[in-house]
DNA sequence: GTGATTTCTTGATTTTTGTCAAGAGCAAAA
DNA sequence: TTTTGCTCTTGACAAAAATCAAGAAATCAC
């Protein structure tokens, strides 16, 4: 079994094995160099994507810099769902921090994949709910902690990623600057 | 036309109005006194609710404060998302600031939505990501904004609010202290 | 209306975080 | 190897925001 085909298995629900293959079927695997682009803002994002291998950086450009907004990792999804699913110009950009290989789905091949198992829809949407409740608990985390408090409660969940990405994306993406991040990087090892 | 199938007609894409009538019609009025709860944290959250009336908070209690995450106001759905759809005990308790009304839905019910509208799910699974996208937003504020800044944003699009809830819970929501609050608010009549 | 709460403001101070600038370390490219 | 970028660190300083404490203002209960 494909990790694609574990993850569907496992965070959607889907069971049946010839359900499974119908819609990893649908699925196409794509190599994005280093440095390269899955998806420029300004574009309309026309891909759900599963990273099979790499890393990538989804990040949003305002007139001063770059918001790092996730760091997608090998073995989940990454797509800007706002302009995959209401067919917007995106905001995000996503970029691959090191060469990266996504199996990537069409919006057009997406849609039969509701056609081909009846239940998706459910599955769907408990899905996007679990996305949800990770932005809610995200929220939660700049109401009532510290960039320190961030920074440890990362660390703890996300250990692999800091020797694997320019920690200046995960500074940002925790809400602090670099230098910030640097000083609080120092504490830890005193 | 209440608001409630005004609500779930436009947000929903509902339009066949017998379709609207029997959705409606699973919502039960309730009345929640000002200060009391509608959902208390440790408890599992039954309902999903509308807004008909009235205000509400939902934060969640920490060792050492509350934190604001929402207000819900009228012509709103409100619920522990979490709770409601995973069974899960709720971190989130939603207390009235104002006296309320909610139309009320009790999971068992609101299933059978899905049952009497055969596009339910699609509708529904657009409602979340739309929820979804706004958290992403809020997200973004915290990446990227000052206190002010945040400050700026939510009054513009939340004028009314100010002074209708203590003031405190708006400070708490958009992330700071009720004293930076109200030295920002100071610097806007100035 | 009066007293009791709660909410909001203000000042003084400390802590946290950001900014700017310079340099060190490292890795890729020539 | 040398050069060139990029990334990270560090220091000095500035700005933002939190904390603590007191008091004013508003609201609620009686």
């Amino acid at each position: 079994m494909t990790e694609l085909e574990q993850y569907i298995k496992s965070y959607f629900g889907v069971v049946n094995s010839d359900d499974l293959k119908k819609i990893v079927s649908l699925f196409k695997l794509t190599s994005i160099k280093k440095g390269a682009f899955l998806l420029k803002a300004g574009k309309h994002c026309n891909n759900l994507s599963f990273v099979q291998l790499g890393l990538l950086r989804m990040f949003i450009s305002t007139d001063e810099k770059e918001i790092t907004q996730w760091i997608s990792t090998k073995g989940y999804f990454t797509t800007d769902l706002s302009s995959f699913v209401f067919e917007t110009t995106s905001r995000i950009s996503i970029q691959a921090l090191t060469d990266t290989e996504v199996y990537s789905v069409t919006k057009t091949d997406y849609k039969k994949i509701g056609e081909l198992v009846p239940k998706w829809y459910e599955l769907e949407k408990l899905f996007i709910i679990r996305c949800f409740i990770i932005l809610e608990e995200r929220i939660f985390s700049h109401l009532s902690m510290t960039a320190e408090e961030r920074y440890d409660y990362f660390f703890e969940n996300n250990r692999e990623l800091f020797n694997q990405v320019p920690l200046q994306y995960i500074a940002s993406m925790l809400g602090m600057t670099p230098e910030t991040f640097s000083r609080i990087r120092k504490r830890k090892l005193l």
